[in-house]
Formats: structure tokens, C-alpha cells, sequence
DNA sequence: ACTTACCGTAAGTCGTGGCTTACGATTCGT
DNA sequence: ACGAATCGTAAGCCACGACTTACGGTAAGT
């Protein structure tokens, strides 16, 4: 739930293409696996880890398990960059009239 | 400039402290370092993966080497999650109506 | 000019994380 | 009830990255 343990979980490439695969929809373990490179276990771990950054949710179905993204996990980490993408515009600003005042006292 | 750099560089909770530092204006290195349990070779080590990811930006004063969070970089991040954000939506939003229909055919 | 301060880079060590194969558990089909 | 399918977990291997110390290069102070 919190933002560290979701952008650490993107950080991997091999999971953005899992969350890729999932934009459109819910998919099994075996759907998502399909056509990669790595071992179906592999893709496994994967999922466990973007579950547990909360950026996944899971729907046993029977014989299979449906994974889907969780938009509250996603929403915790588009908080977290708002913040900084503020603070980061302030401090912009601020260069920019301080540089002014600068070439003022030139 | 792509957010794959930007995302694995903001992976690392170190590069976040640092990050963090430079909210509110930019630093030289030696007052980033300030206070750090690591070395400052290993601080610059880290501003240098964050300048090549377009997170930050660089100018020699001096002496000194100012950095600054670059917003260009943090927006390319945030322009990332908002279309993962969006599609997710979709996505939830698609499977509660097919749920609601497979409780109408019971 | 000489020293001091500030900073980046090189080389080397070590832990962590991603991958594989092997195995076990649960559920569906017949 | 038995075999097949789907999936998670354990153990082990290996590469990558984060850190250290040591060094060099440039600018400021005196």
C-alpha cells in the first residue's frame, strides 16, 4: 500500500510488460505467461511481488487465478509523483525569480 | 528522458532521499551528503544515474555542481502512471458490468 | 605559487534480486 | 477414482548494482 514497495515492483521490466498485458483486462497466470521469454514459475514470482505492492489484485477462478491491476495501488504512486512534480515547479519557479534578482544587482 | 530510466532510478530509496533533499531548491554535493550514512563519492554515484535519467539537472557554479529536481523528467514519469492510471479504470469499471450481467443470466 | 576545498571517476568487494528446475497442492474432466 | 491441467513454493545459481577506498582534476583562498 505504500508508494515505495510500488515503484520498487515497476522498477523491473518484466513486470511492466506483466501490467502491459493486464491494461486491457484480467488474465490467468497461463494467458500472461504466454509468448515470454521466462518460465511460467518465473512470471509467478513476479505477480506475487506486484501483488504485494498492492498494484495487483487476485480472483482465484476455479482452477486458475485471475490477476488484474489494482487502481488504488496505481493511485498511491501517481500521489506520490503529484507531490513531487509540485514541489519541483515551486523550486523551479523560485530559481528563475532568484536568478532574476541576480542579474538585477548587476 | 524515457520513464523507464526515470522509474528504476527512482527504485532506490537512497536516490529517494536524495530526491527528497532537493524539494525545495537545488544542493552542491556536499550538502546533499550532509548527514548521510553513505560516502559522497557514492552520493555523486547516485546523482549521476539520476541526471542520466533526466531527473535532474546539473550547473557548475564555481566550485560547486548545483543540482536541481528537472520537472520535464518527473512529468514523463507522471504522464506514464496517468495512462496506466486510465486504462486500469477501464478496466474495473468493464469488469464489475460483466459481472453484473453474468448475475443476470443466474 | 601553494594549499585547501569540492567533486567526479576507477577499481574492487559484497549483498540482493531475478531466473531455472524440481516438487507439491488443488481443481477440472471423464 | 484417476489422470491432466493450473499454479505456488523451495532450493540453488548467477549477474547486476550499491558501496567503499584511492586517486585526479579544477576552482577558490591567501
Amino acid at each position: 500500500m505504500n508508494y515505495e514497495d510500488a515503484i520498487t515492483a515497476l522498477a523491473d521490466p518484466t513486470r511492466r510488460v506483466i501490467i502491459d498485458r493486464l491494461r486491457s483486462g484480467a488474465l490467468p497466470v497461463g494467458a500472461i505467461a504466454e509468448g515470454m521469454t521466462i518460465s511460467r514459475p518465473a512470471v509467478s514470482q513476479h505477480l506475487r511481488v506486484l501483488s504485494d505492492a498492492g498494484l495487483l489484485t487476485v480472483t482465484p477462478q476455479g482452477n486458475r487465478r485471475l490477476y488484474a491491476i489494482a487502481p488504488e495501488g496505481v493511485d498511491t504512486l501517481r500521489r506520490y509523483l503529484d507531490t513531487l512534480w509540485d514541489d519541483a515547479l515551486a523550486a523551479f519557479a523560485q530559481a528563475a525569480t532568484d536568478q532574476a534578482k541576480e542579474k538585477d544587482n548587476a
